[in-house]
RNA sequence: GGCGGAGUAGCAAAAUGGUUAUGCCGCGGCCUGCAAAGCCGUUUACGCCGGUUCGAUUCCGACCUCCGCCUCCA
């Protein structure tokens, strides 16, 4: 059994599938004007995970994912770069598809584009206006009248007379409510062509939340499983996708809310207006991109995640044990049985909420009963079933020799380099030069090289 | 002002009404030519004050501090 923490809720429930068996999940993806930074590592890791999960208790997941390829900052950037909005989103959904790919993320199972589904979102925006739901402003744009909806507010647990009108963002006159946000925006002359579409209400393009109750839906119908995204998504943008779905069809939209925690840097939010965000492909130039994935995991997905070279170099010297455990015990093929007791922990971690935190945990104890065992059937046994079960993470799957000695930096060091030393220090030794031996070893140390004597010969690995 | 989250050992981070989290780092030991890796051991952990309880880090109340959302944001 599944519990996982509903926001609409605000507390762990019971999983249950509309439909027996399968899992309907929407996760919020990408707005496709930038590079990707680490928060948005975390999401697609997160939810990554959350969908091997149910597919390892044999639901059948149909997992969506939006690209957000219409909106301010994407014309914005295109007109200062002077290229279509096309080319633009082409260049960045490549990229973020490099960085994703690196991460170990399986793609969802349907990536649907906000400017592919644009007649979805005018036909849900004709149901609200049905239902007395939706209003064209002077200024030609179309609201979505708040007020109009019973239940706004209650993922969120926002009460509407208590917000602060106008405090900080000066209202729109257009509106007639300031709570009341954009449904579809009328054309402006110096837009360029691309960003506009026909509509019964003239030329324009969709508001933001529109989209993803449009493509929800065409994927996943009306009423689905799960709704995902991060946490200060929760506020507006579901809280106003709740009022589009439901407004429109008359029925719950989403069942279960799931909300992962930010990445935080030095305790505050990173974000680009403080600076102190990090793209992805920056990370990965200095860590393994597993290093990053194991980070991210090591936490529990709503709770804050602090980030710094120190906690990845942590992180890193934690994941080295791992893959040196698997080194030197090396794994058999393992069918998992869950009523083993280091398996059945780790499945107890992950129904409970997804723990991913507990389940690194029992990987680490596995780690340790396996180098105990090292050399017996135990031993091998365990590293097999720590490299089964941490392939439900993602993680740990890559040949441990070749893991270890990969480098993030390059060093003039090549491979036959250091075997070639290693064949010198082999023979100094055979003769008790240790000075000679040692010398080699002091040598490789100095340029981040770290050698290991075992019974079956001398390994080594780049620190 | 409203709503929500959090304060755990040097660092990171979980669970839990009484029993070892886990990892990194440090220290000691075993092993090793010496190391590394591994194994063993190790540093009075639970913001503060009350309450409930045989017993609270864990439940209840007050307080302090921090963070997030209320505007685009993963």
């Amino acid at each position: 059994m599944i519990t996982l923490y509903n926001t609409l809720a605000r507390e762990k429930q019971e999983f249950k599938p509309i439909t027996p068996g399968v899992v309907n999940m929407y996760v919020c993806g990408m707005t496709v004007y930038d590079y990707c930074h680490i928060g948005h590592a975390r999401m697609v890791v997160v939810f990554d995970v959350i969908a091997r999960w149910f597919r390892e208790s044999n639901y059948k997941v149909n997992y969506v994912r939006n690209i957000t390829d219409i909106d301010d900052k994407i014309i914005k950037r295109a007109t200062e770069n002077g290229e279509l909005i096309s080319a633009l989103t082409e260049r960045f959904i490549a990229a973020m598809n490099e960085d994703f790919d690196a991460l170990g993320v399986i793609r969802p199972d349907h990536e649907p584009r906000a400017t592919e589904h644009v007649g979805g979102m005018q036909s849900i925006i004709s149901k609200l206006f049905d239902r007395g739901l939706a209003y064209s402003a002077p200024n030609g744009d179309v609201y979505y009248a708040v007020r109009q909806f019973q239940g706004y507010g209650k993922l969120s647990r926002k009460n509407l007379a208590d917000q602060r009108a106008g405090e900080r963002v000066e209202v729109d006159a257009n509106k007639q409510d300031a709570a009341d946000f954009v449904l579809w925006k009328s054309a402006k002359a110096d837009e360029p062509a691309e960003v506009k579409w026909p509509s019964p209400w003239g030329l324009g393009r969709p508001g933001w939340h529109i989209e993803c109750s449009a493509m929800s839906c065409h994927h996943l119908g009306e009423h689905f499983d799960i709704h995902g995204g991060g946490e200060d998504l929760q506020f507006p943008h579901h809280e106003n996708e709740i009022a589009q779905s439901e407004g429109a069809h008359g029925q719950q939209y989403v069942n279960y809310w799931l909300h992962n925690g930010f990445i935080n840097v030095d305790n505050e939010k990173m974000s680009k207006s403080l600076g102190n965000f990090f793209i992805i492909r920056e990370v990965l130039a200095k860590y393994d991109a597993e290093v990053l994935r194991f980070f991210i995991l090591r936490a529990h997905y709503r709770s804050p995640l602090n980030y710094s070279d120190v906690h990845l170099d942590d992180a890193k010297n934690a994941l080295n044990r791992l893959y040196t455990t698997l080194k030197s015990v090396p794994p058999v093929d393992v069918e998992i049985d869950w009523a083993e007791p280091y398996a059945a922990r780790f499945k107890a971690a992950m129904d409970d909420d997804f723990s991913t935190t507990e389940a690194v945990a029992v990987l680490f104890e596995l780690a340790l009963y396996a180098n105990k065992h090292a050399g017996m059937s135990e031993g091998s046994q365990a590293s097999g079933l720590l490299k089964a079960l941490a392939k439900i993470l993602g993680l740990l799957q890559r040949d441990p020799s070749a893991y270890l000695q990969a480098g993030t930096t390059d060093s003039e060091w090549t491979n036959e380099k250091i075997e070639s030393a290693i064949v010198a220090r082999k023979e100094a030794r055979a003769a008790k030069n240790w000075a000679e031996s040692d010398r080699i070893r002091n040598e490789l140390s100095a340029a981040g090289i770290v050698l290991e004597d075992t019974p079956q010969g001398t390994s080594w690995r780049r620190e």
